[in-house]
DNA sequence: ATTCTTGCAAATCATTTGCACTTTA
DNA sequence: TAAAGTGCAAATGATTTGCAAGAAT
């Protein structure tokens, strides 16, 4: 297994016991998950969390650039750890997020007049378990 | 100029006078404006109008699928009228969003499981102006 | 007359902030 | 002990909802 506390310490993140366990959680579950679903998780665990610390943790991961931030939907923001460039599929029945490969997408695009630092794509929709049943 | 009372029966809309201010709105400044923009320049013309009207309208114009929501960044959702498939590009220092031609994105994305219905790609960095300055 | 639209005020809910307490180097 | 991490409680702010009054056919 991965040493969390190293992985912190290289994007200049003081690995506190909280962190280590929240950067834990998304690597080991990749399932975008929102803040509550994190606190609730880690909670089982740590019985003094407090949903602030999550939401303090995961805005600095994502400063730091360690952790990307999803707004695939307006009312709660998703967070992924998964480092190679991706899309992402949200099915509008199961509400579950999916990711899809991509190819070198930013290549097709005229973006002469920019300079790119994010890019997000977002495919909504009816994932095929949904629609077969 | 367009008629868009006729535009909005099309779409099973009925056609109230502010409910064609919005749409004429959107239609002539397609600059993805907030529901918070769409209110404050409209309320120039109709003293009465309420912000209620405004998110009624725009929310009835979502379903109805005559206008775009775009939730680009968390805390505002814009709304856009332009009905040719494009990206949108969000400078980071001023804040303008930009619309981006795109190819036939869709085609080369391997999305056999999945039944689309909505394709959003955002795009976050500096624009040209904000660069030279 | 009934159905649809409008709009005020209150509610909701994810996220942020102020501040005091605790931990670490 | 100074700096950083944690967490409660209150604040914020965009959006939604309940409901009563007004407008359209």
């Amino acid at each position: 297994m991965k040493s969390f506390k190293k992985e912190l310490k290289k994007y200049c993140i003081y690995p506190s016991y909280h962190r280590i366990k929240v950067i834990e959680y998304l690597a080991k579950h990749k399932t975008h998950p929102t803040v509550d679903i994190i606190y609730q998780e880690l909670l089982k665990e740590i019985p003094t969390l407090s949903k602030t610390t999550v939401y303090n943790t995961l805005k600095l991961f994502v400063e730091k650039g360690i952790v990307l931030v999803l707004a695939i939907d307006k009312n709660e923001l998703r967070y992924d750890y998964n480092t190679i460039p991706h899309a992402h599929f949200k099915c509008e029945k199961c509400g579950g997020i999916y990711d899809i490969e991509i190819p070198e997408i930013e290549s097709l695009i005229r973006l002469k007049d920019f300079k790119v630092i994010e890019f997000h794509l977002y495919i909504k929709g009816i994932c095929k378990k949904c629609l077969t049943f």
